[in-house]
DNA sequence: GAGCGAAACGAGGAT
DNA sequence: CGTTTCGCTC
């Protein structure tokens, strides 16, 4: 692609106002905001500063930012380009006083958010018994992502009212630990804007031109901002493609780019269609999949490059063949290992490949699974390093109050949480003052006090000194490294290159520039795995097909296309779920330029239990036949996608996405199947929200027919 | 309070 | 199956 075609052309020199412009896959919609930008500035003259354009992730704003800069032939440019939420960051690091929080403010990440509601549940007593932690977040963080407010309005169902009930404990438990989630970067920014209209005018005044990318994955909050940020001049451009809209649980609203002309009268509409990316064999198979939903605005993208290889089906006896396959294919078709990716709904599937991959000397590289920050010696020094920075962070502290072991035990904790419940003060002052209390043993406090040094102390050198000296300070002063040393004989030297890892990257940030160990600590939760991913590594890329958004790659293999993983079990109940894993699959298939190889395996390990029989994915079905070559010993008969009512099954009638109904837990939905006759296991969730895991043959279970919907 | 083995729990996608 | 929590002993 040299030049821009019409349609690309229009969108990038239309005049001033609101406009969406509906890209497919493909179809170079970087590129039309790239260009978009360029113009504005080298034609129309408009300061960098007055421009803004978002995006979902740091990789594709990386992108963004060197094109633009190329574009412009400058070296930085002046534009503000990044991601939502750093963007809701900068603005909160300004402005966050005066919705009355300090401005010291940390991020709390998933593992912070998930001890703080365990923490809150059992404090919260009967009042919340049986509550997941996990369900009570995810239900808190679409609360949050609607923008709805943590009120105890009179509930008539009791479920419900414990949710609420530990959602406001959860807001109100984070505002005192002067933390943030990811949420609230959104919806924070968002609030600021609503009730403070002389600061959304400087914004807005400001930045007189918003540019959106990915608008399909816009949420609420996302979508509120957008509106704020447009509100004086009017020049939104969304980019977006609704086939490719993939994040519904994380609360976006596909509503948001089917209203977008309602929502910005006099909005221009532009359409790309054409697609530069795909041989025209993979994007026929991946249109004829994404045209089966129903609530599509409607494209049909074609390809500039007729010609090309079918997409091939391997059908594979299990899930070790299906990896098998792939390592086997990428060395007899002598594909260059850098070119490829392998693609799967979950990041369980990821070890299967891994081994056959090194089994046969082909390197890679896997994005997301176990994170660098995710890991436990990455995470308790982070802990310490935000409680130097937020002394209020009661969730860091109760992390390292006791790692390394310092003779501060259960019993002592819990009289510390019981004082700073009662006087309403954090953990820390309250350790401050635990010599005049003479309910601990003198050991207690004087471990107590030593911990409160240690912190006193490396605040105070946070202040000046860079983000590594701090750093040193506290593994020499917590003796971290001999502790990890001690605490794990087997992995320690991994761990300890973990740590000396974070050290260097420490180092780096200090070496750029830094801005201090709350700026640091601040960025480092804004990171994404794909950020760390370099393109130009000579390794095969190994990631889920969420994390494959926005990349590209020659030679895609996307794996485990079973009804139960693609679409995943969880999404069977309910047609809109199967519509999104229609799209997810749309966007897995559609990474690949010149070869695309669906797999699917006849019989997989399930966690725990042993082989389930599998069927292929519905949406290998929805390939017209002639699309599709079946490899190896490939052989579709009899196991062609049926409708989900159809299917029948040996167990009974105990399979994926039978509604069944328990005398103690009430009606439910099997999620999952393992093992087979007498030993065949089934998860269950019910309605209620809880899953539990049954031996069916032990349990009376019995089978609801004929409902389709909850 | 620390350390160890046993039991229980939970497994979708991720800024 | 892998990880976290529990419960016992020292």
């Amino acid at each position: 692609m040299t030049t821009l075609n019409t349609a690309q052309k229009e969108a990038v020199l239309h005049g001033d106002g609101p406009s969406l412009v509906l890209a497919g896959a493909g179809s170079g919609k970087t590129r039309v905001i790239v260009e978009r930008i360029a113009h504005l500035v080298a034609d129309q003259g408009v300061d960098q500063r007055n421009i803004l354009a978002l995006t979902f992730t740091n990789k594709a704003a990386e992108e963004m930012r060197t094109r633009v800069a190329a574009r412009l032939g400058v070296e930085k440019i002046g534009c503000w380009l990044g991601t939502f939420h750093s963007f809701g960051l900068y603005i909160l690091r300004r402005e966050i006083d005066k919705l009355g929080r300090p401005k010291a403010f940390t991020i709390f990440d998933d593992a912070d958010q998930l001890s703080l509601m365990k923490k809150l549940i059992k404090d919260a007593g009967n009042q919340a018994a049986n509550i997941s932690p996990r369900d009570a977040l995810s239900w808190v963080s679409r609360q949050k992502q609607d923008v709805a407010e943590p009120d105890l309005g009179p509930q008539s169902i009791p479920l419900e009212n414990a949710y609420r009930l530990l959602w406001q404990k959860y807001h109100a438990a984070l505002e005192r630990a002067g933390g943030v989630d990811f949420d609230d970067l959104l919806v924070l920014t968002a609030r600021l804007f609503e009730q403070h209209p002389e600061v959304r005018q400087r914004y807005a005044d400001r930045y007189r031109y918003v540019m959106i990318d990915e608008y399909q994955d816009t949420n609420r909050a996302q979508y509120l901002l957008a509106r704020h940020l447009s509100s004086v001049h009017a020049n939104i451009f969304v980019v977006g493609d609704e086939d490719q809209s993939i994040y519904s649980w994380r609360g976006a609203t596909i509503r948001n780019i089917l209203d977008f002309e309602q929502d910005f009268p006099n909005a221009r509409v532009f359409r790309l269609e054409q697609n530069y990316r795909s041989m025209e064999p993979i994007l026929k198979a991946a249109n004829a999949v994404v045209a089966r939903n129903k609530s599509r605005l409607g494209k049909t993208l074609w390809s500039s490059h007729p010609g090309g290889d079918p997409v091939r089906l391997y059908d594979a006896a299990d899930a070790e063949a299906e990896a098998r396959f792939v390592a086997d294919d990428i060395v007899e078709k002598k594909l260059s290992p850098g070119q490829v990716a392998v693609l799967f709904r979950t990041n369980g599937q990821v070890r299967l490949v891994e081994e056959s991959l090194r089994r046969k000397g082909l390197a890679y590289v896997v994005i997301g699974g176990v994170r660098f920050y995710g890991r436990k010696e990455i995470k308790d020094v982070l802990a310490y390093l935000r409680l130097l920075v937020n002394p209020a962070d009661d969730v860091s502290l109760r992390r390292v109050l006791n790692v390394p072991a310092r003779g501060i035990g259960a019993t002592s904790q819990d009289t510390l949480e019981a004082y700073a419940l009662q006087r309403q003060q954090t953990l820390l002052d309250v350790m401050r003052e635990v010599d005049l209390d003479q309910s601990l043993t003198g050991r207690a406090r004087h471990a107590i006090l030593d911990f409160v040094h240690l912190i006193d102390d490396l605040s105070l050198m946070a202040k000046t000194e860079p983000v590594a000296t701090v750093l040193d300070a506290l593994l020499e002063r917590t003796k971290y490294r001999e502790f990890v040393q001690q605490a794990d004989e087997k992995d320690y030297r991994t761990r300890l290159e973990m740590v000396d890892e974070f050290q260097a990257a420490c180092a780096q940030y200090d070496a750029k520039g830094g801005g201090g160990l709350l700026a640091f600590l601040q960025e480092l939760s804004l990171l994404s795995d794909v950020d760390q991913w370099d393109p130009s590594m000579p390794a095969v890329t190994l990631m889920t097909c969420h994390s494959a958004k926005g990349l590209e790659f020659d030679h895609v293999y996307l794996l485990g296309l079973e009804e139960g993983l693609l679409p995943h079990a969880s999404a069977l109940e309910s047609e809109d779920e199967i519509e999104e894993e229609r799209r997810l699959c749309y966007v897995a298939m559609t990474r690949a330029r010149k070869s695309l190889t669906l797999c699917a395996a006849r019989s997989r390990m399930t966690y725990g239990g042993g082989p389930a029989d599998r069927q292929i994915s519905r949406f290998v079905g929805e390939v017209p036949r002639d699309q599709l070559q079946l490899v190896g010993t490939a052989n579709l008969g009899g196991r062609q996608a049926q409708p989900a009512a159809d299917r029948v099954t040996s167990s009974g009638g105990i399979k994926l996405g039978t509604r069944v109904w328990h005398a103690q837990f009430g009606k439910g939905t099997v999620m999952y199947t393992s093992g087979s006759g007498a030993k065949l296991r089934a998860k269950i969730r019910f309605e209620s929200g809880r899953s539990r895991d049954f031996m069916v043959a032990m349990t009376p279970l019995k089978v609801l027919d004929g409902e389709k919907k909850r």
